[in-house]
DNA sequence: GCCGTTTTCGGCCCGACTGTTTTCAGTCG
């Protein structure tokens, strides 16, 4: 079919034919940074390059067009008057004359592999080598062939696998932001008069693949015609009259679903899912695709629930697990909030790797309401992250009795983070563990060992009486690697004859305990803590975060250690 | 290259251990 010729109708405005969206913009900063890297340039000028290229992501304005407008690009995270300038010439004349000279200097295969800003230069040059190869397609054959895995190793197979695919998940904590913009973006420039989070995101699940939204307007056309901007562009995955798909900039979705006011509560119960929480409905003889054929009016989730004779059951429990048999015995648990916190018990300073001092902690935790706080700073064996010996811990021992003279209103226990050695024992002698309110003792060090020598290793540990909370009980790292292999369930069982507890680690990127293994915690009947493990006065607020996993976890505020007011709290851990 | 409750320079972890690709790169917080 022979091309057909531009139509003379359009707009022939050479300038506006190509729009760079932002996907387009980070990607020329992405393989910037990749070629700065095989050049051995500073790694700081490198990882910069980088994170702007990831706020580029996230906008949800078209840089192309903040540029055209003047806008000052500066005032964006992560990017100054360098990126910003270099930015400007992307935009204006579509390519960057640094990356260009970059690439004239380099070899083709090392320029093809600057089109995938994962991929380790240096990792995938000693890959060409031994394997013979030198192309992105031939290391992708190989792949698949397992030849990498087989002749190089899993490491480096699972890194070659991570680089040459796109992620398309983010953690909770860093959608929350997305979200929020998101929704702006919906009002303002979509017009939506109702906008309301559904999906996986409402009920907090730790990853998210897709953002979901119910919403309300007039029209839906000119929604869905400006989601495909957002971000310069995004592309349309699938539409209909009542809803859209897009993929963002950022790599996950975004679907939009149509609702009016008299079918809300429907639409809202529909979008928030999950498919399990329907399933279980259905088995118990509740009728939800019934009341979605009927006529009737639903504007609130707690009008669908009531027809089906049942109380809300919060978002985070609609998992298909207990929570219809429990809403059916009116027996739903009141979830813990983050107002029933009244302390942290899991904190560094700047005596090992965190950025504030004891006081600075405590000051920040009493702004956000706590009662009492636990220093627990690395032990000895922990060098990288200066783990104390245990002639600082003792003089931080000393140091908080003196500050707690003067503080008021708020509590500092003494802990430590004591790291559990390879056979099992901790990281200080007794008498000075005794010296503590109580411990937190996690692993740090040899992940690869066997289910059976971890749980041993960690059973062991818990027999020494000075143990009292186990932190990160798997070591997972979300979206980067998983935990190591523990007998979760012989764990729980020492622990009860133990008298020790479990933490629910509330940094975003390990939320360990998983829901489902604080669920079985709780269980057994386990008190268990929510600590935040900041390094800073500023991950204090991971406490949300923590929060939601407990929630999915059905706990409440008694299954709580530090809901525990100070004189309760300092009881349980004698 | 960015940034500032250590603000216009000098920071932005980094240091010991592990384990096999057996000699240094990857890994822990």
């Amino acid at each position: 079919m022979p091309q057909i010729a531009p139509s003379l109708h359009r707009d022939p405005a050479p300038s506006a034919d190509k729009r760079l969206s932002n996907t387009e913009i980070a990607h020329q900063l992405t393989t910037l940074a990749q070629l700065l890297a095989s050049a051995g340039e500073n790694p700081f000028k490198i990882k910069a390059y980088r994170r702007a290229a990831t706020t580029v992501q996230s906008l949800p304005e078209s840089v192309h067009e903040l540029v055209q407008s003047d806008a000052d690009l500066t005032a964006f995270a992560g990017i100054g008057k360098g990126i910003a300038g270099a930015i400007r010439e992307i935009v204006q004349s579509g390519n960057l004359r640094m990356l260009d000279r970059l690439k004239a200097n380099v070899s083709p295969e090392l320029a093809a592999l600057s089109e995938f800003p994962r991929l380790d230069p240096k990792r995938v040059q000693q890959i060409y080598r031994k394997l013979g190869i030198s192309s992105v397609s031939a290391l992708r054959e190989k792949l698949d062939a397992g030849e990498i895995g087989r002749l190089l190793g899993p490491r480096l197979e699972h890194h070659v696998r991570q680089a040459l695919i796109t992620s398309h998940e983010l953690l909770l904590h860093d959608v929350d932001d997305i979200a929020a913009a998101a929704e702006d973006f919906l009002r303002q420039r979509g017009g939506a008069k109702r906008v309301e989070a559904a999906g996986d995101f409402r009920r907090r699940v730790e990853v998210i693949r897709e953002l979901n939204f119910v919403i309300q307007t007039d029209d839906f056309a000119p929604v869905v015609d400006e989601l495909q901007r957002y971000g310069g562009h995004s592309e349309l995955v699938r539409a209909d009259a009542e809803r859209a798909t897009v993929r963002l900039p950022i790599g996950i979705l975004l679907t939009v679903e149509l609702a009016t006011t008299a079918r809300w509560g429907l639409a809202l119960l529909l979008a928030t899912g999950a498919e399990a929480h329907f399933g279980a409905l259905e088995a118990a003889g509740h009728d939800l695709a019934k009341l979605a054929r009927s006529r009737q009016r639903f504007p609130t989730e707690e009008s669908v629930y009531a027809a089906l004779g049942l109380p809300v059951i919060p978002p985070e429990l609609r998992e298909g697990l207990d929570e219809v048999a429990r809403a059916e015995a009116d027996d739903l648990p009141r979830l813990v909030a983050l107002t029933d916190l009244r302390g942290d018990l899991h904190m560094h300073t700047t005596a090992s790797d965190g950025a504030h001092s004891i006081e600075q902690m405590a000051a920040a935790a009493k702004e956000r309401g706590y009662r009492y706080i636990g220093i627990a700073d690395h032990s000895q064996s922990l060098k990288i992250a200066g783990g104390l010996s245990e002639e600082a811990l003792w003089g931080q021992i000393r140091r908080i009795d003196k500050i707690n003279e003067k503080l008021d209103g708020i509590r500092v226990l003494k802990s430590a983070e004591v790291d559990i050695r390879i056979d099992g024992t901790l990281d200080y002698p007794d008498e000075l563990l005794r010296e503590l309110d109580y411990t937190v003792c996690s692993i740090h060090s040899r992940f690869g060992l066997s289910r059976e020598q971890q749980t041993e290793r960690i059973l062991r540990a818990m027999d020494n009486e000075h143990f009292t909370i186990l932190g990160h009980a798997t070591g997972r790292l979300l979206l980067r690697r998983p935990g190591y292999q523990i007998d979760l369930e012989r764990i729980i069982a020492q622990a009860q004859a133990r008298r020790c507890t479990f933490e629910i680690n509330a940094s975003p990127d390990r939320l360990d305990l998983s829901a489902a293994h604080a669920r079985l915690a709780r269980e057994a009947g386990l008190k268990i803590a929510i600590n935040t493990d900041a390094h800073s006065t500023r991950e204090l607020d991971f406490m949300r975060c923590g929060v939601d996993v407990a929630r999915r976890a059905g706990l409440t505020k008694k299954d709580v250690l530090n809901c525990l007011t100070l004189p309760q709290v300092v009881k349980a851990l004698t």
